[in-house]
DNA sequence: AAGCCTAATGAGATTCGTTATCAATAATTC
DNA sequence: GAATTATTGATAACGAATCTCATTAGGCTT
């Protein structure tokens, strides 16, 4: 059976406070910062469940990392995400929803999915990176 | 200035004569195999260069891996792939690009880029998964 | 054809995210 | 409280990807 324990729960809540996605390794450096001596793969293992139960969005970086972040459950939707600081705004777009289900019919495709993931650099990072032209 | 080689040039063939998407290790793989003695790196530095000049389209497994499949350059596209069989179709979508563009631009983001893929069961796939749904 | 310059190669080392081990711990049940 | 066993965590192990650097060879000049 499964047991509650007061790590899984420190990382859902890690989780909470972080508004973007982030990644097992900086949530751990972050709970252990925070005096949390929780250990590392005990987040793996905690984020892996959330994502699982649907607790959880998971994505691949650019980069292959995984990254985790909390999820308002029951609305679908995408995330638009800095490359920088991984601020994430949630997005609803119908008509994307639409064009991959139409663009899968049209080609005989059933059981459609999709994954559409924008990133780019939040307006602070943008200036940090480029103060030249803010 | 970039130089000719028959490495690159035998990456380039590999990937052509490949279906779906593949693997840098299991390109190498299969050109070893076939009695090439290309290198590792090599692989995976001219894998990486054809994805910059727009030869090969990439993106990330489930698991974080890197997959290539070569790609009629020239212009922008995603991909509409079978879960099952691995079977590819490019697709071009303006509306999408135009749309990733300006749901950046609207929250201040900036250097845009998007992950964009619709997944599926193709007609194939489909017939044989529920064969009473033809 | 021969030389020169240096981009490209590749075997091996290294990095780094993630997973496996396994003895110790603690949540749950009785 | 005792027994059971899921969970934890320090560490080792794994694997994809990159880096190092001595060597090779492409392209150009003479
Ligand atoms: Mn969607
Ligand atoms: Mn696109
Ligand atoms: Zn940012
Ligand atoms: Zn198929």
């Amino acid at each position: 059976m499964k047991r509650n324990t007061w790590q899984r729960e420190a990382v859902r809540q890690a989780l909470g406070d972080n508004e973007g996605f982030v990644s097992a390794q900086s949530l751990h450096s972050s709970l252990r910062v925070a005096g949390s001596p929780i250990g590392l793969a005990t987040v793996y293992r905690a984020l892996a469940d959330l994502a699982v139960e649907g607790e959880a969005d998971s994505l691949q970086s650019i980069d292959g990392e995984s990254l985790y972040r909390a999820c308002t459950p029951g609305q679908h939707h995408h995330h638009l995400i800095c490359r920088n600081c991984g601020l994430t705004v949630e997005i609803e777009a119908d008509a994307v929803e639409r064009w991959a289900k139409s663009v899968a019919a049209e080609h005989g495709f059933t059981q459609p999915n999709h994954v559409v993931d924008v990133f780019g650099l939040c307006a602070a990072c943008s200036v940090a990176a480029d103060p030249s032209r803010p």
